[in-house]
DNA sequence: CATAGTACTGAATCTCTCA
DNA sequence: CTGAGAGATTCAGTACTAT
């Protein structure tokens, strides 16, 4: 069966993922209903209907239900996904923690809880509490030592000013232009979340061309962001109205090209230059002599790419790590060459390389 | 029988809990084991070791364990809590799902859950994930409609510059001279608690005199803070060591006075706020072109906020620098955008951003 | 004595590829 | 499957030493 990408399916939403095959998604984002007291939308297990909450048994009855809920909905996502595809929930204390034990129970991994820290959040009107100016975001592996997820350490490294991104986000609510109204100018749908969240947790966990799919899709956030940015989504959506919204809004955005969409890169994914290339294309030469940052440790170079320094001798980390009696060291910024301006790292020999290498 | 207030049982948390009387204490502060599970060691780009968690006391076999010990020890707390008594719990991404989800089980009802953000997180070292930057609290009452729980609004609102205190709280790891050593100069306590937390808490949800439980009491945080304000406190701890270190700790507090419980305001500095999240916001688009001030250099913007000139890419800083040949740019000075009435610095963005942002 | 530089540390689920 | 080897990777703050 093929994939129906970047198209909104209208339907329940298990009854639209049992049709989708397994392994297909690379990313899920779900920001499911969190209303535990709404008696119709939700089913127990055997499928009848729940009753209005007041009471402590009824209250339990309601978590067993939307626990059966939030296994039914994640179970099918789980298939969906790529072995090396990642999830993304989206919840307030009201069911969150329903959803991360569920997520765990399920055999994903938590790679990270993220707080979307909103900077214009709504008080608490009657003094009662502190006010709730946050929401919680779970990223999830498929599973544990599974296969590599998608993490854009760099780009998102770059994206805040050359520190690392940490787990709390601060984001304003999505008003404004961007809250989408209907003809009578009211909102459109009660809960939109805003652009900026999509488009921070996309650029850091997918790839361009990636497949994301939005179970809850709504007025269809994620959708617009991931053609906004030069991915692809499946979204599904129970009810016309919303789903009509969403096809419109998409419709409208201009997708990223992919030149538009390169990031910053990280050194990991460069290609591999074995040092014995550069003797062997002569930017060192056998007996030349390269020294540590301070320029006390000298090693003398051999014709295979080796140091040999007194008795010892191996690769340009190996030797690194034995000269300093580290456990370990990157020898390409630990050893340096005599210039004219002083030491350089031999590390700007292997950019030279790269530089002409082919791709 | 008689409640031993002011008092550190030393003991196992359970057997200990079963002694205490029904309805007796005012609030239950819990610092559970968070259940990590490390791989092996992990060492910083300096080659140091990180000193990791690793205490038996942390270690369980499932997931299911572990939620049979937190449904025994909270089920106790409950028992003992008076029905205006309210709970907290700390955790993180590691137990606190499992956490909320028991709590909600036993028929607690969650009142917030807040976010300690610290100023101060561990990186991660190997670029792998999102810094994690916080752990969660949640504030339950005992149940659900029950008799009134304690929330002191105005002192909070006093101690937040007269706004209503958020779901985030901003505060540092407990370092330097709070944190306790033991004789050989290193930490008594792998996970010591700083005293700012528990202050905010206390000083949110108690009355002066209330009695405080603390189920893990670990070398006394809740004894000392709770001390200090005037309220009363039941301490739990198995290991004699740490209940040892606790009590010398408690003896050296002075309580305080009604007068003297004055909360330090939180210290304001301008946000930061990273290029990358003008780009998240729709204020600049990839493929925008940025200009110095005399229009001569034009530079393309890419979606993770970084700047490229030619075959030059970084931030909007290094890009500056790099095209001048100077050390060292202020880029949000330097790069300006088009608008109808000429070129604007992007600081005028970053000023918009800004005004919308909490403290 | 002041200032600059070095060392150390914090609840952390912390690599990837190829033989 | 495991093991070995290449080589990538950190922020804020405190305490101490050197100048």
């Amino acid at each position: 069966m093929g994939l129906p990408v970047d198209a909104i399916l209208q339907g329940d939403c298990l009854e639209e993922l049992r049709k989708l095959p397994d392994r297909s998604v690379d990313l899920v984002f779900a920001d499911p209903p969190y209303n535990l007291q709404l008696g119709g939308d939700l089913l127990r297990p055997d499928n009848s209907k729940v009753d209005a909450v007041d009471d402590h048994w009824d209250q339990f009855e309601s978590f067993q239900a939307y626990d059966a809920f939030t296994r039914d909905w994640m179970k099918e996502c789980r298939r969906v996904l790529k072995d090396d595809g990642a999830l993304w929930v989206i919840g307030s204390y009201h069911n969150i923690f329903r959803v991360g034990s569920v997520l765990q129970d399920l055999g994903f991994w938590i790679l990270n809880d993220i707080i979307w820290r909103k900077s214009n959040p709504m008080p608490n009107f009657k003094g009662t509490r502190f006010t709730n100016a946050h929401e919680t975001l779970i990223w999830a592996a498929k599973s544990r030592g599974g296969r590599r997820y998608t993490f854009n350490y760099d780009a998102m490294k770059m994206a805040n000013d050359e520190l690392q991104m940490r787990s709390d986000w601060t984001i304003p609510l999505c008003t404004g232009d961007e809250r989408l109204k209907d003809d009578a100018g009211t909102k459109a749908h009660p809960t939109q979340k805003p652009e900026a969240l999509l488009a921070r947790l996309i650029l850091a966990s997918t790839k361009p061309g990636d497949i994301i799919l939005d179970p809850f899709f709504g007025t269809g956030t994620t959708g617009a962001v991931a053609r906004r940015m030069g991915r692809k989504f499946i979204g599904i959506e129970r009810e016309a109205e919303y789903a009509k919204i969403a096809k419109a809004r998409i419709a409208k955005v201009i997708p990223a090209t992919a030149d538009e969409m390169i990031v910053t890169g990280s050194k990991k994914s460069e290609p591999r230059v074995p040092f014995g290339s550069l003797v062997e294309a002569g930017l060192v030469r056998p007996g030349d002599v390269l020294y540590c940052p301070q320029g006390r440790n000298a090693a003398r170079v051999r014709a295979d790419g080796s140091l040999v320094v007194g008795e010892l001798a191996g690769s340009i980390h190996k030797v690194g790590a034995m000269v300093q009696s580290a456990p370990a060291c990157n020898g390409w910024t630990y050893w340096h060459f005599k210039t004219d301006k002083g030491l350089a790292p031999i590390d700007v020999l292997r950019a030279k390389v790269r530089a002409q290498l082919p791709g």
